[in-house]
RNA sequence: GGAGAGAUGGCCGAGUAGGCCGAAGGCGCUCGCCUGCUAAGCGAGUAUACUGGGAAACCGGUAUCGAGGGUUCGAAUCCCUCUCUCUCCGCCA
């Protein structure tokens, strides 16, 4: 959410900038609702002011039957503080509206473009592999080995579920205990395991809601949602909370489960594992000092990076542009890994910069010192790594000509020692 | 699921025959004084949001005692609804 105040007294400069996006902003119904709410806020207010002050002189005044003039004055005052109270309050309901449904303004530095192809390469890392046969999909080779079980997943469930078995389902679990003894050991993240659902405030305050509803799996008959990333929860964990400069930044890391409606990707990536409703996510969030923020970006981003390097998995970072830039963010580096069978690289990592975007939803501030003013943090987060697609990855780039599937060094202890699949 | 108790400022904790309560007192914190160090002591200050004025320092208004409604000239105090916490019983991984 944008500051009201900001965005009023720059209303063309903020209009300018979103446009980046693409995606048509109109601030004229804000600029609109704005003005009249103050216009009525300052006459309810003053109105409660006379009150106040004659209700104060009744009080004074022993006998009642000499204050029946005032008190059948204020009685004609308080009806029409009622009526503008109900105005204001339909007023206020409309500007959250406008409020909550602004994206976040680019970061000066988040290349412009008009689509994703405009997304900008920043660095590569590893070497893709040459095969002296021809590499397989991850699902063909999963379903060989018998460790990933689509059609088991799908009566089990439905479409984009998967039953991992075997070695499959250790995979998983080794990658997300790899991942979170890095970022804790190595990184100096703490280690959180929050609920897998949340409230609708919850998802309000990181941006999910209310615009994007139609993403999200909600619980029949209880405000709940299944939370779509641990990014989520975890920002949440300090909604409307005044933070203690001198314990900023806060590293948080979380494995969850995470789940998608994927609505409006029915055609997209049908086969496989590597779009599904329900998939498995270790998450880096960060809460810092506003001057800090693009630094820890870059320090995230690195964290995540290891991931792969340790791996020994190929990816490259992509600058997203302002075209393709999610909603809450400023500024977004994707980490895509090579996968063989498509010839290409995909996403496995999404690290972004929302500066005070989401903490003035959430209102998570902090305070310098104990006299300071409170002000809002800068939150970031980041996927380290989406898991499934770290299976995928390895499945497909350690694929060997006899079928079988070596694990990366890094990994065997969480292997009980064991260096390939099959 | 059944029965009861409670939710006040950073924390603890007064305040329930409605008015002078943004809210006593204590602790903590900040600044100053004092004591040759430490401790103690003394004085002052110490919420947030919105909003009007001002270049700013700052000054004014309104709101906030879990949340939302209601009664009233006026509500932390009365009424209703909801949420959360705690205790006991039942059930359960």
């Amino acid at each position: 959410m944008l500051d009201a105040r900001y965005l009023r007294e720059n209303l063309d400069t903020v209009g300018t900038r979103l446009a980046t996006r693409g995606s048509a902003v109109s601030l004229e119904g804000f600029k609109e609702c704005d003005a009249r709410r103050r216009e009525v806020l300052q006459e309810n207010e003053s109105l409660k002011a006379v009150r106040n002050r004659v209700s104060e002189e009744i009080s004074r005044i022993r006998d009642k039957s000499l204050a029946q003039g005032r008190i059948a004055e204020m009685r004609e005052v308080s009806q029409r503080i009622k009526s503008l109270d109900d105005q204001l309050r339909s007023l206020d309901e409309e500007l959250q509206g406008y409020l909550l449904t602004i994206p976040n303004i680019p970061h000066e530095t988040t290349p412009v473009g008009a689509s994703e192809s405009d997304n900008v390469e920043i660095r590569k890392w590893g070497v893709v592999p040459a095969f002296s046969f021809d590499p397989k999909p991850h699902w063909e080779i999963g379903e060989a080995l018998d460790i990933l079980d689509f059609e088991r997943g799908a009566k089990l469930t439905g479409a984009r579920f998967t039953l991992c078995k075997d070695a499959g389902a250790k995979l998983e679990r080794a990658l997300i205990n790899f991942m979170l003894d890095l970022h804790t050991g190595r990184h100096n993240y703490v280690e959180m395991l929050p609920p897998f659902m949340v409230n609708r405030d919850s998802m309000t305050g990181t941006g999910q809601l209310p615009k994007f509803e139609e993403d999200l799996f909600r619980l029949d008959g209880l405000d709940y949602f299944l939370i779509p990333t641990a990014e989520v929860p975890v920002t949440n964990i300090h909604r409307g909370e005044i933070l203690r400069g001198a314990d900023l930044p806060l590293r948080y890391t979380a494995y969850t489960p995470c789940f998608r409606k994927e609505a409006g990707s029915y055609g997209k990536d049908t086969r496989g594992y590597i779009r599904q409703h329900q998939f498995n996510k270790v998450e880096l969030v960060k809460f810092c000092r506003p001057d800090d923020s693009y630094r820890e970006l870059e320090l995230l981003l690195n964290d995540a990076e290891t991931v792969l390097q340790l791996l020994g998995l190929p990816y490259r970072i992509v600058e997203l542009c302002t075209a393709d830039i999610g909603f809450s963010a400023a500024k977004t580096y994707d980490i895509e890994v090579w996968l063989p069978s498509q010839n290409t690289y995909r996403e496995i990592s999404s690290c972004s910069n929302f500066e005070d975007f989401q903490a003035r939803r959430a209102s998570i501030r902090f305070r310098e010192t104990d006299k300071a003013k409170p002000e809002f943090v800068h939150t970031l987060n980041g996927s380290g790594l989406a898991v499934g697609r770290t299976l995928v990855a390895i499945l497909e780039n350690f694929q060997q000509a006899d079928g079988t599937v070596l694990i990366p060094v890094a990994l065997r202890p969480y292997m009980g020692g064991m260096e390939k699949i099959g």
